[in-house]
DNA sequence: GGTAAAACTTAGCTTTGGCTAATTTGCATT
DNA sequence: AATGCAAATTAGCCAAAGCTAAGTTTTACC
């Protein structure tokens, strides 16, 4: 997950190259740079959907458990204890949250702006879906992927759907 | 993204555990197994994202520019050809397409089931997002990220919503 | 207050999926 | 047939996220 500023040099074309017997057939693709910026969009996504669950989660423990301890972020989760230490110094290097040795994590304003968010548009797919007539286990599990992947155009209309509640 | 078989081996229940003063607050949080497996699905989810866009992709160049080229791959996916080079041989050896150096691509039996199972998912999950009220534009992207995290269940709440048309 | 368990950290390994730079191959055109 | 350009490959770099094993610190409990 890096997409490292390719810097957007040339990327040849490549239209109409007739390579081998293939005399543009009928082609109703997509114009390919709408469908590269599609793909680059969910790149960019995925880079902090890791980043938005954390945050979430955090935020979560700490308004209803008092705390944040890396051992409740880890079981919640479903990892182990040395990949959530990993992704907090991330977290903590991009400034998202604080942290001192042994000690359990706090949001910085930015982190907490974001867990936010997260957590607002998290319920919102949530109920968008119960809305659309799914059971509340799958509902829960589908928003936890989805959620990273919805603009905020569609978030709008995911909530008119899902009406105010 | 491993999850390298985390053998479930025990992962503390850590619970009443109280620690620092927080004596158990009004905890409606979901229960962590729950929570820990969404996440764990949603990853799970994410191993086969890059995989799938490649095979739709691949399906897709072949039916309507009669192959599917790398350069073209590359393009479409907004990635540089040596990436795509890469992602094809973990392809190939996952035996999902076959390849020879310096040609063009193929879709084994089982790439073109998959692909063509992605296409369906892909085509559904549009015409849902439209039928929303989404723009074009919009719903394409979106859906580009959405549809890998779209269970069974909700595809099929999708796909009812949009109507057959 | 000492000790054992729990929590956390550190070190080090792996795969994926990006990238650039340099090389090799294939093809088309003269 | 030679040559040049486009396409593909190879080599090598990097960061993110996962893991295990081993060490350190904190906390709980007697
Ligand atoms: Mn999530
Ligand atoms: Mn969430
Ligand atoms: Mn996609
Ligand atoms: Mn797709």
């Amino acid at each position: 997950m890096t997409d490292q500023s390719p810097v957007q040099a040339d990327l040849p074309a490549a239209d109409t190259a007739g390579g081998a017997g293939e005399e543009a057939r009928a082609h109703e693709m997509r114009a390919p740079e709408m469908q590269a910026e599609a793909f680059q969009a969910v790149r960019q996504a995925r880079r902090s959907e890791v980043a938005e669950d954390y945050l979430e989660l955090i935020a979560e423990l700490i308004e209803l458990m008092g705390e944040a301890r890396p051992v409740d972020i880890a079981t919640r989760l479903g990892v182990r204890a040395p990949t959530v230490a990993k992704t907090l110094d991330r977290l903590a290097r991009d400034g998202l949250i604080t942290r001192a040795r042994y000690r359990s994590v706090f949001l910085t304003e930015e982190g907490r702006q974001i867990a936010e968010e997260c957590r607002r548009r998290h319920e919102i797919v949530v109920r968008f879906l119960l809305r659309l007539g799914l059971d509340q286990e799958t509902a829960e599990q589908d928003a936890e992927g989805i959620e990273h992947h919805v603009s905020a155009r569609t978030l709008a209309l995911f909530a008119e759907f899902a009406g105010r509640d």
